[in-house]
DNA sequence: CGATCCCGCCAACTG
DNA sequence: CAGTTGGCGGGATCG
């Protein structure tokens, strides 16, 4: 029961947010669901029914959280968590791999593209296990050992795969000694867009769609930060690094400055996403698909209209503010304080509201707020020459 | 309008 | 062959 005040809610003020079924949010709800110590294994069909998504969803952000060390894969329907703290490792290796590949580049203006070739494996699966023996690579389960069989087109659909695009576009950041990257630019990169062959795969507008997809899990995971060019208005991706400290990125001489340290990102309110349907499917003698079971108190709750703009547009979604916790640190605290046990909670029915990591989430806005208040005051136009040019 | 990017069809890949 | 993965791009939303 109750199921249908959704859709009443939702038909009422019909109004459909995109931003909260945004693949950031997600994500966001993703990483609050499973950021924590006791978690080692994901199962997407368990992630996709306690976010109340889709399974293809789930595909699209356990992709590219794969290709940036937080997950791997383990067997079908089944990932194991590695959590940020395989982050550093898998830049490292996306690092050293990049710069045995050439891949590395000047970035230059919107007239120096450079193509990025993959030649042949993409990273290992993160054991290195002094390897002499590589060829354990991905599936291929005995592939002919002999020369490379032509072309070895394996993986012809890896090769425009999410995961790949991810590691491409971060590669992109690791290599360059400027740490912001135009939106054209990265696809004009990753596309390896060729200088005269004319209606080449002309799909840039196709492979944009992907990036931003990247772009937002990315930013959700506060990898990067999506802006413009400080006086294009082109939008724009900065590389934060692992947690807003410069993490092993090189690149230590040029660039001025950047405080690279604003956490931010619109986390959701609710972390499960009901199922609005987007205008359209009003199908008509087709019952309500309401696919999540549901019947968490169902009265006035979710409630997506009361959220207020933040000075950026991020939108802080209905909180609940809680008594316990001061969080300061994000991310896998010290105090090893147990905290309650969501995990559970999630289990049985769908979380709500994930206080603790709402209250420290606030508190991180503050933070980068005041950050952000103080670098504007700076000179705001000042900063800025850098990037790319 | 153009920039964003969600949705979900359906093909490729497993098992 | 059924189930799992996940390209791909139509078209709704946002700004």
């Amino acid at each position: 029961m109750s199921s249908s005040s959704y859709l009443d809610s939702a038909s009422r003020h019909h109004t459909y947010s995109r931003k909260q079924k945004s693949l950031g949010l997600l994500c966001s709800n993703f990483l609050k669901l499973y950021n924590r110590d006791d978690i080692e294994s994901v199962g997407l069909d368990e992630a996709a029914s306690k976010l109340g998504v889709e399974r293809r969803r789930i595909y699209d952000i356990v992709n590219v959280l794969e290709s940036v060390g937080v997950l791997a894969r383990k067997a079908k329907n089944r990932y194991s968590w590695k959590g940020f703290d395989g982050i550093p490792k898998a830049l490292q290796e996306l690092k050293e791999e990049a710069l045995r590949e050439n891949f590395c580049c000047t970035l230059g203006s919107s007239s120096n593209y450079l193509k990025v070739f993959e030649s042949d494996e993409d990273e290992k699966p993160s054991i290195e296990q002094s390897g002499e023996n590589a060829q354990e690579q991905w599936s291929s389960k005995d592939y002919p050992p002999s020369d490379v069989s032509f072309k070895k087109q394996m993986d012809n659909r890896r090769e425009k795969s999410l995961g790949l695009l991810t590691q491409n576009f971060v590669k992109l950041f690791l290599c360059t000694n400027a740490d912001m990257v135009s939106l054209d630019d990265a696809a004009r990169l990753l596309l390896g867009d060729s200088p005269n062959s004319a209606q080449m795969r002309n799909n840039s507008a196709a492979k944009v769609r992907r990036l931003y997809d990247i772009a937002n899990v990315l930013s959700s995971m506060n990898l990067i930060e999506k802006t413009h060019q400080t006086d294009t208005r082109k939008p724009a991706f900065r590389w934060l690094g692992v947690n807003g400290k410069s993490d092993s990125v090189p690149a230590p001489c040029d660039k001025p400055l950047n405080v690279r340290q604003s956490n931010k990102r619109e986390f959701g309110s609710d972390i499960t996403n009901i199922d609005f349907k987007r205008t359209k499917a009003l199908s008509p003698i087709d019952e309500k698909v309401i696919k999540v079971p549901t019947n968490c108190e169902a009265s006035g709750q979710h409630d997506p209209m009361q959220q207020e703009k933040g000075s950026r547009g991020y939108v802080y979604g209905p909180f609940r503010p809680v008594p316990l916790t001061k969080g300061n640190d994000r991310e896998k605290e010290k105090t090893g304080k147990r905290v309650h046990d969501w995990e559970n909670l999630a289990s049985a029915f769908r979380p709500r509201y994930h206080n603790q990591a709402l209250t420290e989430l606030f508190a991180h806005y503050m933070e980068a707020w005041k950050s952000w208040y103080v670098e504007v005051a700076q000179g705001t136009k000042h900063k800025a020459h850098l990037a790319i040019h």
